[in-house]
DNA sequence: GGTCCCTAGATACC
DNA sequence: ACAGGTATCTAGGGACC
């Protein structure tokens, strides 16, 4: 029997001794099954130049015999083979070493330590990322499979038996096959209890919602107005039993949640133990496991639990509109929806008629939870495929894992030995060699200008990478007749240059297989322009810039200080070359910023722009292109706070379709009042809409007019800033660490990360420093109008009139004609 | 108590 | 530790008068 099959989930089991790999998917026919399959066990020793056979073959007999019994598993090497390989590009002799445990490879390898042996390696993949490479049996692709069933088996412990799902199969043959849709079954929950602290208070309910399905289980509030959503049950250990009931029934491919890692799942689970239950959510009946690291992971045997949040902040934090991660920001600006209003409050405190509204609420984060699911999915979906590794991790890796995977897992093809991770030594000397100098930015010359274009470099590091065949692995010891000769790099008090060889590597080449998705799913979005199509162009624009990071990050197997340093020295090369060929053209440069490049029109066309851009890009080397980001209509760029240079990183644009494009300014900094931030934003606005400031003028008239007559809301004087660390860390008492102080005295939960809300106050006696008239929103008090007029609203406003050559101070400030008009 | 300079800290840009 | 460097800006911290 041959059935169609795609691999969502990866987990894997002892059995006698050795590795077998539970591969957990689904039929075509939507059946949930699972492949039990084994793969070779073994790890690469790298000779030492110039053995010859005899000394080869006394090392393998050597290592043949080496047996041991390591945490009461008898482990041996199995087989031996001497093999041609090449690591980082280099031909090398390799001994392919079998062994019987893959767990049992570093125990081996400390047993290695012959003369002859150069280096080993390819012992810390991990057994999953091991088997995927090896069988090649990658997530979310559809395969044709076939092979014995085992449900009624004896085999591998009964195992056929005890897994719930519809088939369990020991795999014989399998086929790549073409792609079918998928739409995976999800499960989306949310918790709500009396506790913020994991387990501290009960679970009062929890939601659950699929396809066509919606719940809330819970407890609580059986006389009020009863949804047929909403089943009750006796107390929080049926709520939890009732939980694990549904999850199994309904056996969803993913259970998912948001900020589940971190809360929903470890709270579920630390109240089960109290109460004696067993959260057996797992098909093979286990209950979640949590593993501690940065973060706390929650995992479920075969069922992919996915905590949004976690892929949110790799793949779009760096994207979104939204200031925080939170799941009503979040589902504001990718579904146009929002939480429901519920003030929490603990469930004492609720009153009869209230519970209707908290289930409601409930439901509704599970459904915000799985639309937005069911959004980013495509993503998680082609992340997946192209990096090989499984969802559960793709779901919560950083970037640097992602740029790593995809490398890892298409070595063979270059029969590449994989680089081992990096020791803690390495990683601190790494760490002390001395930071890489990093981009170009321009100057620019402040001022209100018109009718520009912008160019930029596409995939500006990838394209070099690529064209210049940059990486570690490539990297000359020294220079060659024919190779690539970076720019000139500053070591210290010393000038280097790094060459490359021609010889295409692996890196750079597997670079050029993202850098393509990267320009497909560019395309697709301009034909197709939605959030979606956006967001998966923003994301594989994300993974194809971080490969530089990547290259220069200290944890990476293929670090490289010199390439990483080439890398840059060749963007700031690019970038300081074409302003000074887009200058010789007759364009005023105003500003450009790594991979940018802002100038004017000066009178000439836009088919002459474009005409320039085809010429300057016939000259650019390799795969590198220059490109055409927009025209704008107007453009303001401002000096520095101190008024000395043109400030960078900062500037205002208005295209031809009226739209505004606002970078730095204190607009789209969230840690200013939401008052300076709107009143900025319009006279951005006003400004570049008519090209003067007189409107705006009267506007700051206005609004000053109204500060200083208390007119403003609290909401519009509210400083958020974020907690980065924790409290106790603080070196210098900042006006935030004082809000937050009071925040904890009140027994209230902060943490890093925690956004900390507060307003400066008028106060009493000669207190000088802003921390000591630091408010809580809830605490009374009177707004302090200085300070708002003086250091929120002044500094957003000053330096844009001072383009006109107008001095706003006293017209904010305006102190005699407030003492006049008291009068 | 005020001024100057420097640093810590947060956030943004690419 | 979990992609990188460049940059702006505020408020605190400390030296000095």
């Amino acid at each position: 029997m041959k059935i169609s099959f795609i691999p969502i989930d990866y987990d894997y089991f002892d059995f006698q001794g050795r590795n077998y790999v539970k591969v957990i998917g689904r039929s075509k026919e939507g059946k949930k099954i699972c492949l039990i399959d084994s793969c070779d066990v073994y790890f690469w020793a790298i000779l030492k130049d110039g053995l010859n056979e005899n000394e080869i073959n006394s090392l393998i007999e050597k290592i043949l015999g080496i047996q041991l019994d390591v945490k009461g598993r008898k482990t041996k090497v199995e087989k031996v083979e001497l093999v041609d390989k090449k690591f980082l590009g280099k031909d090398v002799k390799a001994l392919k070493i079998f062994a019987t445990n893959y767990k049992d490879l570093h125990d081996i390898v400390d047993e290695l330590g012959f003369d002859e042996i150069e280096k080993r390696r390819g012992y810390d993949l991990g057994f999953v990322t091991h088997y995927i490479i090896e069988k090649k049996i990658n997530p979310l692709c559809w395969y044709e499979i076939e092979g014995e069933i085992l449900d009624n088996s004896l085999e591998f412990g009964e195992i056929g038996k005890y897994l719930d799902v519809d088939l369990c199969i020991k795999l014989k043959n399998y086929e790549k096959i073409e792609e079918k849709k998928f739409s995976p079954k999800v499960l989306a929950y949310d918790i709500e209890t009396d506790g913020i602290k994991i387990g501290e208070g009960e679970i009062l309910m929890v939601s659950l919602v699929s396809e066509n399905f919606k719940k809330v289980i819970t407890w609580k509030g059986k006389e009020s107005l009863k949804e047929d959503y909403v089943e009750h049950v006796k107390d929080e250990s049926e709520l939890l039993e009732k939980f694990v009931e549904y999850v199994r029934k309904i056996s969803p491919d993913f259970l998912t949640g948001y900020f589940s890692d971190g809360f929903d799942l470890p709270y579920l689970k630390s109240r089960a133990d109290k109460l004696g239950v067993k959260l057996s959510l797992g098909i093979d009946d286990s209950q979640p496991k949590f593993s501690r690291g940065k973060m706390m992971t929650g995992k479920i045997n075969g069922i992919v639990h996915v905590d949004l949040l976690r892929f949110i902040q790799t793949a779009y934090s760096q994207y979104m509109k939204s200031e925080t991660l939170s799941l009503n920001e979040v589902a504001n600006e990718f579904l146009g929806d929002s939480k429901k209003d519920f003030e929490h409050k603990h469930s004492s405190e609720i009153k009869k008629g209230e519970w209707g509204i908290y289930f409601d609420y409930n439901l509704h984060d599970s459904v915000l939870t799985y639309n937005l699911f069911q959004k980013f999915w495509p993503d998680l979906l082609e992340f997946t495929r192209i990096i090989r590794e499984p969802v559960f991790e793709i779901s919560r890796a950083g970037l640097s894992k992602y740029v790593e995977s995809y490398m890892l897992h298409r070595l063979e093809k270059f029969n590449e030995i994989p680089e081992k991770r990096p020791t803690y030594n390495e990683i601190s000397e790494r760490k002390h060699r001395g930071k890489v100098k990093g981009a170009f930015v321009l100057e620019p010359t402040p001022g209100i200008y018109e009718d520009l274009v912008f160019f930029d470099f596409t995939s500006m590091h990838t394209s070099i990478i690529i064209s210049f065949n940059l990486s570690r692995g490539t990297l000359l010891e020294k220079k060659k007749k024919d190779c690539y000769e970076s720019p000139e790099i500053e070591i210290g008090n010393d000038k280097k240059r790094f060459y490359f060889s021609k010889e295409p590597g692996f890196f750079p080449e597997l670079l050029k297989e993202i850098f393509n998705k990267r320009k497909q799913f560019k395309s697709e979005y301009k034909n197709e322009p939605n959030k979606i199509t956006k967001a998966r162009s923003n994301a594989f624009k994300l993974l194809s810039a971080s490969v530089h990071g990547y290259i220069g990050f200290f944890g990476a197997r293929y670090y490289s200080w010199e390439a990483s340093s080439s890398i840059l020295a060749f963007v700031r090369k690019f970038n300081i070359d074409a302003i000074e060929r887009i200058k010789k053209e007759g364009h005023q440069v105003i500003y450009g910023d790594t991979d940018s490049i802002a100038f004017l029109r000066n009178g000439k066309s836009k088919s002459e722009v474009k005409d320039l851009l085809k010429k300057i890009n016939s000259e650019l080397p390799g795969i590198m292109e220059l490109e055409l980001e927009d025209f704008y209509k107007r453009g303001i760029w401002v000096t520095t706070r101190t008024g000395e240079f043109g400030a960078k990183k900062k500037y205002a644009l208005i295209d031809e379709e009226g739209k505004f494009k606002i970078r730095g300014f204190e607009t789209v900094r969230r840690d200013w009042c939401a008052l300076a931030r709107e009143v900025q934003n319009k006279i951005l606005l006003m400004i570049l809409k008519e090209g003067n400031e007189e409107k705006a003028l009267e506007y700051i008239k206005k609004v000053s007019k109204k500060i200083k007559e208390r007119k403003i809301d609290l909401k519009e004087i509210v400083i958020q800033t974020q907690l980065k660390k924790p409290l106790g860390e603080y070196r210098s008492i900042t006006p935030h660490v004082v809000a937050a102080r009071k925040i904890k005295e009140r027994g209230m939960p902060i943490s890093p990360g925690t956004l900390i809300k507060y307003y400066i106050s008028e106060t009493e006696g000669k207190k000088k420093l802003v921390r000591d008239k630091v408010k809580l929103l809830d605490e009374e008090g009177k707004y302090n109008i200085e300070y708002y007029l003086e250091k929120q609203i002044l500094p957003a406003v000053e330096n844009i009139f001072q383009v006109f050559g107008v001095d706003v101070k006293d017209i904010i400030k305006d102190k005699k004609q407030r003492t006049l008009g008291d009068f």
